[in-house]
This record gives structure tokens, C-alpha cells and sequence, in this order.
DNA sequence: AGTGCGGCCTGTCCGC
DNA sequence: TGCGGACAGGCCGCAC
């Protein structure tokens, strides 16, 4: 499921219930997400007050002050609040009870998500190190992309997609954000101009600036913090849309696959 | 070093 | 109604 709009909704919607909150238990149902949960979690962070709730790319953050709790949601996942007495449905996998009487509830059904614990700065996990610019980010821009994008020959979907390159920008947004700024997604990443890269970091920018407003994009199982769905599905331009009229020239919206993922199009207005 | 693909999982939908 | 297969919003790790 969730891009960067989705988890940014996720964070700003746990970030009030949770912040300076203590754990009171950590419950975990099952450890076998994407990596295993670890053992000692409950260790880790009973007693522990949340200090922050902040987000790298697709990672939540949530910090205490021995370590960090680094949240995930892969595919299918949600993390929302709720009362800790309610009863676990099936994929709910890991619970944080805190001293408010609330949980932060941890669901996913496919498991391609991840719970890890560190104890360093969290930026410097392997996972995070490596990890490029934010697109809202003043790091983010047309030069940042165009440097980085000379002598390689992947198609741009595919490139603006690499979280090495920015971070956040999933399948939805990257077939968006380049209907946006009228570049076809199978152009080589390499033989495109400084000029239509800025134009493309604006579009990137602002594709992912409104679905947050619009509390995200919900297809199937994306749901906030109080477990509602996100209403930017209702501005999906090409994503989802094949064979339906082109909202710039009619033309019929084409889908096509790359890199193994299905990639929306209009043939007209994107080169 | 850059690129492409397999694999991790469950649920849903579509065609037969 | 049942069944097989394709597909789904991510992304690491590996082979080339």
C-alpha cells in the first residue's frame, strides 16, 4: 500500500496519541513480518517514553530515549489507535500498549513490512543510510535528478521510483507525477533534460503534497490512524485508469508493464 | 556500478 | 460454487 503520502498521513495521525505517552506492553502475535520482530522488543521499550514520531522516506520513527522504533508498512500495512481493550482482529500483528489506555495496532496482511528496534541513530540503520533526498525537501530538486540520472539508461519510472534516488515515490505517484509533467514513463532516465527534470521534480512535489492533504490514496487497504481510508484516488489522473479517457485529450489511457509493475499512461501527452 | 529479476505473503478478482 | 492464475500500493538481495 502505503507511498510516502500514506505514511506521512499515518504519522500525523499516531503522532498526537502517542508522543510523550509511556509503553506500558508490547504484544506481538506474530513476529514473522518482513524480518522478525525482535525478541527482546518488550524490553527494549516498556517503560519508555515516546520522545518523537517522525518519518524517513516510508520508515516511521518512533524514538525513545534508549533507541528507536522503526515502523515499516510494506504493502498491506496500517498502524493505528485504538482503545487497548479491543480485541485483535486476524493480521494484527504487533500491539503498543500505552498509558493512556490506547494501543498503536500494527496490521498487515501480506507481511512485506517490517518492526526493527535500534539503538544508534536511526538515519544510520543499513536500511536508512543509503536512502535519497525527501521530495519535499529543499535537497530535492530538478539538478539533484539530473545529476543523478546521467549515463543511466533504466526508464525514468523506474529511476524516480529507486529510493536511492528520492525516497517515497511509489507506483501510484511516479505514473502521477509523470502524467503530470508530460514525460513517458519508458524514456531512458539518462536522455532526459535538465529542463523537464525540473519540471518533473515540481510535479513529484506537488503530486505528493495534495494526496497528503487529501489524507492519501486508499485502492484497497490503506487506512489512517483511525482506520479510514484516504480520499486521493478521487484525483488519480492515469493510475487505474485504462482505457479511459485521457482528462487532457481524450485519447485512451494505456497501461504497460515496467520493471514488473503495471505503469499508467496517456500516449498523446506524455513523450 | 548499474540493471533486472526472484522472492517474501495474503487476499481478491476474473475466467473457465 | 470451485479452482487456478494473475494481480496488488515495497523493496532487499542477488546474479549478471
Amino acid at each position: 500500500m502505503p507511498e510516502l503520502p500514506e505514511v506521512e498521513t499515518t504519522r500525523r495521525g499516531i503522532e498526537p496519541h502517542t508522543l510523550n505517552q509511556s509503553v506500558k506492553a508490547v504484544i506481538v502475535r506474530q513476529p514473522r513480518l518482513r524480518w522478525i520482530v525482535p525478541a527482546d522488543l518488550s524490553d527494549c521499550l516498556v517503560g519508555q517514553k515516546f520522545k518523537s514520531v517522525r518519518r524517513r522516506g516510508k520508515y516511521l520513527l518512533l524514538e525513545v530515549s534508549v533507541g528507536t522504533l522503526i515502523v515499516h508498512l510494506g504493502m498491506s500495512g496500517s498502524l493505528r489507535v485504538l482503545m487497548a481493550n479491543i480485541s485483535p482482529e486476524k493480521h494484527d500483528h504487533v500491539d503498543i500498549v500505552l498509558s493512556n489506555g490506547f494501543a498503536l495496532r500494527y496490521r498487515d496482511p501480506r507481511r512485506f513490512g517490517a518492526i526493527l528496534w535500534t539503538e544508534h541513530e536511526p538515519e544510520q540503520h543499513k536500511l536508512l543510510a543509503s536512502l535519497g533526498p525527501e521530495p519535499l525537501s529543499e535537497a530535492f530538486d530538478g539538478n539533484a535528478l539530473y545529476q543523478r540520472s546521467r549515463n543511466r539508461r533504466q526508464a525514468i519510472k523506474t529511476f524516480i521510483m529507486d529510493s536511492h534516488v528520492v525516497v517515497g515515490v511509489g507506483n501510484i505517484y511516479a505514473s502521477e507525477a509523470l502524467f503530470r509533467a508530460g514525460i513517458h514513463p519508458n524514456r531512458a532516465a539518462g536522455k532526459i533534460s535538465k529542463q523537464r527534470y525540473h519540471l518533473l521534480a515540481e510535479q513529484v512535489r506537488q503530486v505528493l503534497s495534495e494526496a497528503i492533504q487529501q489524507g492519501g490514496t486508499t485502492l484497497r487497504d490503506f487506512v489512517n490512524e483511525q482506520g479510514k481510508p484516504g480520499y486521493f484516488q478521487q484525483t488519480l489522473n492515469v493510475y487505474g485508469r485504462a482505457g479511459k479517457d485521457c482528462i487532457h485529450c481524450a485519447q485512451a489511457i494505456r497501461v504497460t508493464k515496467i520493471g514488473q509493475r503495471s505503469s499508467f499512461y496517456c500516449p498523446n501527452c506524455q513523450h
